[in-house]
DNA sequence: GCTAGCCTCCTCCCTTGGTAGGAGGCGCCG
DNA sequence: CGGCGCCTCCTACCAAGGGAGGAGGCTAGC
């Protein structure tokens, strides 16, 4: 049913993963890395994975650099944190990275199930004390999960409108009457409200959506 | 029925150029410019124009130039260039710089006309003293016109066919298993066949054209 | 009044994209 | 065999893209 791939660098872990998805799951493939750079070339071969499960604290990766290099190799994978930490900063972080979730490794294997059910569904977890306490992630969290395209301020979507196009930051700024650095203060926040990494990504992504063009 | 820029700053010639516009294609716009800036501005708030006439030898552009910065700046519109100067050399220079004809001031009226229309309907006009000497201009001149996207080569076409998935020419690198650097001789090949000026563009170019996807 | 969001613009900095030009290897064809 | 096209890779260089961070002005809403 899904491919899944688990980045862990601890054996035992990884195999009580792969089994917890194996029986919750099922149909469901798992591919298995232990180090970032097995992740990195897992992906890079297989570009029909559903999603990511990446432990923070891998050999090879500091920290979320791991999910920086992962979201930055291939935007199109969902990847989930899976870890022992809890900060809430962390947390934070690693959304703004672009995580779909954020599973601590305490979690009961029943509700691991569930919170692995509901980011496949397009849903985002997040642990309870984290929605629990009043924390309004507001600008990353909660409205553009939904509706990433929608969730662009009208000068943005403006911007857009022009980038689909193929034009390039300067004649966007020509066209618009504003600067250029302005141009790219827009095209920088689609892209992180996009959840891609380059204005192509963007563009593809953007014509998949509205296109009510042919 | 079509829209022309006639860029030249010869107010005498420019009408004489309208004049004939006017009457052999009736029904025809023309706006016109006295520079190479004037042109560049009338092109960027004009994107609906079916063909600029650009005349070599503009005050505020340097020979090509001129060609160049226009088709930097709007890669879609179709140039002719419009000289009195007719060595071999520039001629080819200018097709190389992606002009899709090149009319002698020599010409007379009704062949300027036949070259227009010629132009107008995809084909490529050069004056018949080039195209009898034995000069096969192959790379840029002949193929290319018809079937831009067909004259890549299979290579080209597997570096287009990730491109369009919004890859970087890294991870190209990374999955075709060649150096990035021969990644960017491809990309460049794949520019300067289709005619555009960055990838964006190639992309558009390209998945506007085999979509079979959708 | 204050705050929050948006638009505007800037500087500094690094990465990516793209061009130019050269060079070696391979295979095909006249 | 020699030439030609293609693929490969390289260096060097410049332009464009994108991130970080700060800053001012504006309006809407509390």
């Amino acid at each position: 049913m899904y491919r899944l791939l688990v980045a862990d660098d601890h054996p035992l872990f990884r195999e009580a993963m792969v089994a917890v998805i194996a029986r919750g799951l099922s149909g469901s493939e798992t591919l298995e890395a232990a180090s970032l750079g097995a992740a990195l070339e897992v992906v890079a071969q297989h570009d029909d994975l559903d999603l990511a499960l990446l432990d923070l604290g891998l050999p090879d990766a500091e920290g979320l650099s791991g999910l920086a290099q992962l979201r930055q190799a291939v935007p199109w994978l969902p990847v989930v944190i899976v870890s022992a930490e809890q900060h809430k900063h962390t947390i934070l972080e690693a959304l703004n990275l672009g995580a779909v979730g954020y599973i601590p490794k305490s979690t009961p294997r029943d509700t691991l199930l569930v919170a692995l059910q509901q980011i496949l569904a397009g849903q985002v977890y997040l642990p309870p004390d984290i929605m629990r306490t009043g924390t309004p992630p507001a600008s990353t969290a909660s409205p553009p999960e939904h509706h990433p395209l929608a969730s662009l301020t009208d000068k943005q979507r403006e911007v857009l409108a022009h980038m689909v196009k193929g034009e390039s930051n300067k004649m966007i700024a020509y066209r618009l009457d504003i600067a250029e650095t302005t141009v790219k203060t827009h095209v920088s926040a689609i892209l992180r409200k996009l959840r891609v990494s380059s204005r192509v990504q963007a563009i593809l992504l953007a014509s998949e959506r509205d296109d009510g063009s042919r």
